[in-house]
DNA sequence: ACTTACTTGACTAAAATAGTCGGGTATTGG
DNA sequence: CCAATACCCGACTATTTTAGTCAAGTAAGT
């Protein structure tokens, strides 16, 4: 199982993705700006996520990335496992010869969190998330920070 | 979150000694050999296990590990937390300081998610597993590999 | 005494994480 | 056309963690 900042980082830009898009395509700049994560790192996560079809990119000025169907129809599963393999707990990847060619005596467990904790991220998606009120919220205080920090009102656009 | 191969390794240690435990304290070299686990990684898994105050150890021959009370009262979240600092999925570690002092867009996500791992692995103890079908019959098997193992010797040994 | 078995700490190879860097390529507004 | 924008891609790297090993103890039973 691996649960670290890549999967983190992830959902924090898809989630991004999802509150700032109307009609023109988000940039990982101001991604980047917004979520405090390194852009070159940004490029190598969407790259997985575009490559798993959960984003579609426009190139060129005025460019960036889109959700590629509904909010409501993308799972943070979808997400981790698209740039973090699984959240597969067990060591054998549920096939059972954890202990040379047997299954050991574990193995029953960690298949049940493993399913435990799939379906726990797969019952929640993107929309579901933008909708909760702390999401909103912090949401807010993340685009004032940046005015402040930009100086130049940007033509708030959404 | 961490859960790797260290947190299986002490939830099949304490298994093992779950099982294996009658009068006589087991062995790490028992363990050792049943669990196809290292016995220097053992060794040094079980220091924090008695530091945890899961186990106690008895020294000189015919020593061993037993556990520290009642199978039924060690919950696997407590030897996961022994070895494998914590099953908490956000970045910092819930204090809600993820983005430079303020919260991250996505906390609150992942503190739910880490308190249903802890729910769901604090609600098993190492009696529970006992009392599986597959774990009494992997056990079964494991003690008769052994016997097969260590009566060979006498043939072609010296 | 001798052996067994726990105890401790330092050390290490390999892998994963969390990035950076430098060059591409497509697109578009002027 | 052209230069700026922004995606695209692969290689590179420092740091941390994992999954151990090794050596030198200490305590206790026969």
């Amino acid at each position: 199982m691996r649960l670290t900042t890549k999967g983190r980082y992830a959902v924090t830009a898809m989630l991004d993705l999802t509150i700032h898009c109307d009609d023109k395509p988000v940039s990982l700049a101001d991604i980047s700006q917004r979520q405090s994560i390194s852009l070159s790192y940004l490029e190598q996560l969407f790259s997985r996520l575009r490559q798993s079809e959960l984003v579609t990119s426009v190139r060129g000025p005025g460019g960036g990335y889109r959700l590629s169907r509904s909010s409501d129809s993308i799972y943070i599963a979808q997400v981790i496992d698209a740039v973090n393999e699984s959240v597969d707990t067990t060591n054998c990847k549920g096939k059972g010869d954890c202990q040379g060619g047997e299954i050991c005596l574990t193995h029953s467990l960690w298949d049940q969190l493993s399913q435990e904790i799939h379906s726990f991220l797969n019952a929640i998606s993107l929309a579901d998330l933008v909708a909760r009120r702390d999401v909103k919220s912090i949401a807010q205080r993340q685009v004032e920070q940046l005015l402040i920090l930009n100086e130049s009102p940007q033509a708030g656009a959404c």
